[in-house]
DNA sequence: CTATGTGCAAAGGGTTTGCAAGTAG
DNA sequence: CTACTTGCAAACCCTTTGCACATAG
């Protein structure tokens, strides 16, 4: 991989990302310094940024994919009320639990993990407290 | 949901399959009982089924969707040679296990693990015999 | 009768690709 | 010099949708 310009900008803007960016908003982020970079070209350098090992793609089951920078092994929840994306660390290995799986030999997986994010139990819980303060 | 005859052949070609059909393959299925079905009416009603509990989607990251007649629970692996979808049972229920994860509310999961067939896992052990059988 | 379901063709949305021009090494 | 990269627009692929007609209950 050649250096170029775009790509330094495409990891980046990833790098600095606290959301798990989509291509689309790599894109935005990015036209902010590069107004002319096109969104293939965004879409050809996250493939081969990920294909190098350098950011990891989030497959999200009937949405686009999303790019994370943390490359240490960890799991991802979609929050099923707002959409984020939240990292999830677990106890144990899934990677090694599949893997010892019998019936197949398992070398790799996708997982994703819905549920409710913080911030929206929390906005669940003060809501109900408002459906009863007025009982 | 009212009857449809459309609708029973589309669930007959998903609960007689054994491969885990795509809708493109169900299609193909009914189209040899039902000629003038459309793809359209075949995905309107595998998506209702689903939603219906009846059959059950399963999401192959980067392929099409495809259809299971099993409810039980259990999981799917892609072989990375073939393509194809292998049912697999763990030994532990994998939606206690995510569920009970802290950091957050895990509410439901998609899974898709990867590996070899063990078709092509024969296959490849025969190779290897073909290989070192001339040294 | 009316709410659902159907076939057709067109639209949709995210992603990839062919091409000619530009650029790193 | 030449292999890799870019921007643009068009193509792709799977899936959904609008519409007028058909059908179950």
């Amino acid at each position: 991989m050649k250096y170029s310009r775009q790509r330094e900008l495409v990891r980046e803007a990833v790098e600095k990302s606290s959301i798990h960016p989509t291509a689309d908003e790599v894109y935005q982020e990015v036209r902010k310094r590069e107004p002319t970079i096109s969104l293939a070209t965004v879409y050809r350098n996250l493939n081969q940024l990920s294909e190098n090992h350098l950011i990891r793609r989030v497959v999200v089951p009937g949405d686009s994919d999303h790019f994370d920078h943390t490359l240490k092994e960890h799991e991802h929840m979609i929050c099923t009320q707002c959409g984020c994306v939240v990292d999830i660390w677990p106890q144990v290995s899934l990677q090694a639990l599949f893997s010892g799986m019998e019936g197949a030999h398992i070398t790799g997986y996708d997982l994703t993990l819905y549920g409710i994010c913080d911030d929206c139990a929390r906005k669940r819980g003060e809501a109900e407290l408002q459906d009863t303060a007025h009982v």
